[in-house]
DNA sequence: CAGACAGACTAGCACGTGCTAGTATTTTGT
DNA sequence: ACAAAATACTAGCACGTGCTAGTCTGTCTG
């Protein structure tokens, strides 16, 4: 009984509660708050003026359940990857467009992609974005058939979902004819393996040496978007001896650890050597002002959610593959070699 | 009738569908899922098999409904504060192993702490932990008085609520102490007035000068945690002619700003200018490898969480403050004085 | 002046689950 | 051997909302 009481005394207000401060049906309440009709103009501003006054918020738990879709998008991301920094707030603002709500789930070292999407779909989303996930191909084929998918900075194939993600391969292209009109021929490229889609990035990369007729200097490093993986970099390339002119570096967390190395060595950029990243997260802060290959996130975002959105309508269901613009932006990392 | 039998084919599988594989009640499912007494382990084991074979996935929006409480905490944060990254998975591990969910809810620039709070009670959440917000006082007052709060990394007074930070005066203290002991003197610190609980690290660094009888040197800067406010705070000491041997740092990210923009201009550090952070964030990645003042996320997490789940509970309401452990980390940023 | 119609509102079921209150069936105690 | 108790299970209501199908009042039409 006492028990019963303190429920009913701490619970949140309700449909039920505003309409009995104002003496109407629960369900007209529901009416207003859907803006469907059927309300007068007058009623329905003291509906609202009520909710307003008792504090009600409408328990999304309730309109998930009962609706028809639960209008929400699950998005599972990094907590470490800079990229999703300014990637998010862009989903949020592209969702509201559409009148969906987001479900956040991260991904970190105690917490894998199948956790983060289990939560996902325990919320019933009507999709999901998967960014940079590392789920292997064959359970994304799988989630794929149980709901509408979508994987942004990842590209893969065979799978009934949206691909959204930058062209690396043009970007990072872009960024080597930019280097090699400034005169330099000794250009280097440093791989981050672990990182997906790393593979077209450094394609790019070759396919732009060839084309000059470049020997290709490729090394190679561990981790992704890691800072330090940078600085490992940097000191392959100070031990080796002769230095190469140019550095094009696989995304800017590595360019910023290698500058930060080169720059402790006393190697001053972009004097003696120019240094290029990718992503333009970090390169743009001004006191780093690194030449980079801009990946527009709200490009990114609209992209992934209209995809999904016409997924969950219905529209579409097999693979398709968005990729944004990936423009490189000269800025104050790059100079004519030494 | 055709758009009902779509809805009926594409809809999730849910407990009365497992039951129904298994013959038997959905409540027994029900049962069986929540651990409670009155299962046996025989049909225990074949419930979860029949589930793991439809893929069935507790429907969370039913359970939060039905539910006392609905188990979540919801937590709002800023995706542009390097120090959540570690923060989100320790919250995530403290708050599972106490049966909670996260709802998590991002404040950006498009979107503000209300906004996020909205969210987070549309949810139903039990209770919400507030990383740095910047909402009012008087905001926070009110919220208290609706549901259990935690501010974390904000410390604020008068508030019901749990507040959880780490002890920046104490932490900024033994580094100006452990410079002083160096030899240092000229010790600047590089205060960021837009950070929240700036003042009490500030306050540690004015206490530490003056017991040894030094004479303070601050610059203030504006912006929080962003590396060009330590950039534009390097150049405002290269200017100002006379360097200090010394200069703390209100947060790690200011840190790097600083020391990149030092090397750049030929500044060695720790040779010329030792540099000190705070947070332990990025300080503590190798290429860097920064003294700084270490500030455990897994302990500010758990006490977030375990006193917040004490407020869920009934078992407290008043204000209370927990400061952890702020502790001085030496690494290679730091040497003699020039 | 009756009938049709539109506007403003209400009734009642449904969503998938938790939880209290049961009912059979087996085990235990004397 | 028979009641008591434990075990294994089922019945049915409730949570807060969306949505379909109404009802009621008043106005328009012919």
């Amino acid at each position: 009984m006492a028990g019963n009481k303190n429920r009913r005394e701490h619970r949140h207000a309700t449909m039920a509660d505003v309409a009995a401060h104002i003496g109407v049906s629960r369900q007209l309440v529901g009416l207003a708050f859907r803006n469907a009709p059927g309300v007068s103009a007058e009623t329905a501003a003291r509906i609202f003026a009520a909710a307003e006054e008792i504090g009600y918020q409408p328990n999304l738990a309730a309109q998930a359940l009962r609706r028809e879709g639960s209008k929400y998008i699950g998005v599972a991301y990094h907590t470490s990857h800079s990229s999703t920094e300014e990637l998010l707030p862009a989903i949020y603002k592209e969702a509201e467009s559409r009148g969906y709500k987001l479900v956040l789930s991260a991904i970190s070292h105690d917490r894998d992609d199948q956790e983060a999407i289990n939560e996902i779909i325990g919320h019933r989303c009507d999709g999901v974005i998967l960014i940079s996930s590392s789920l292997p191909i064959s359970r994304l084929k799988k989630l794929a058939t149980s709901i509408p998918l979508v994987s942004l900075s990842r590209r893969v194939s065979g799978v009934n979902c949206g691909v959204v993600a930058s062209k690396g391969e043009s970007g990072i292209f872009d960024a080597v004819k930019y280097l090699i009109s400034l005169g330099h021929e000794a250009i280097a490229y440093v791989d981050a393996n672990e990182m997906f889609d790393h593979e077209f990035r450094l394609q790019g990369y070759k396919t732009a040496m060839k084309d000059a007729k470049l020997k290709p200097s490729i090394k190679t490093i561990s981790g992704d978007y890691i800072e330090s993986a940078g600085a490992e970099a940097a000191n392959l390339f100070l031990s080796a001896g002769e230095l190469p002119t140019a550095i094009v570096c696989a995304n800017d967390q590595i360019a910023l650890g290698l500058a930060y190395a080169f720059q402790k060595a006393g190697v001053k950029i972009p004097k003696d050597v120019s240094v290029i990243g990718y992503d333009d997260t970090i390169a743009r802060l001004p006191f780093l002002d690194f030449t980079t290959v801009h990946q527009d996130a709200v490009e990114l975002a609209s992209a992934a959610v209209s995809d999904l959105a016409e997924r969950i309508e219905g529209k579409k269901s097999k693979a398709e593959t968005y990729l944004t613009s990936a423009k490189l932006v000269v800025r104050s990392s790059t100079a004519k070699p030494r």
